[in-house]
DNA sequence: ATAATGACGTGAT
DNA sequence: AATCACGCCATTA
């Protein structure tokens, strides 16, 4: 069975830790598609499974970047909980 | 198969 | 510093 792009980001995805941030871009070079952080973004985008810390995936020019479960707000609470900031 | 979409990235205004 | 314009690419319709 063959993984699809999505499947590899929401596995890389998964692998952050608590306290550690990636940028979309990092991401998409990891999963193996260097250039496609706007890719990742349409994955995370679709994706609702709770076991993927979405939140944890930055831009790369320093903004949090949006978030699916409230917004750049909730995002950038749930990073300051995890000490990320 | 083709067209539209967007949780990006970088360089130019 | 803030905004605009364009390129990028997997996903969705």
């Amino acid at each position: 069975m063959k993984l699809s792009f999505a499947d590899r980001v929401r596995t890389i995805v998964r692998g952050i830790r608590k306290g550690q941030t990636m940028t979309y871009g990092q991401v998409a070079a990891v999963a193996g598609q260097p250039g496609a952080a706007r890719s990742v973004g349409t994955v995370m985008k679709n994706n609702y499974d709770d076991s993927v810390p979405c939140h944890r995936v930055v831009r790369a020019d320093g903004k949090i970047g949006d978030y699916n479960r409230g917004g750049e707000a909730r995002k950038r609470a749930l990073l300051q909980e995890e000490g990320a900031l």
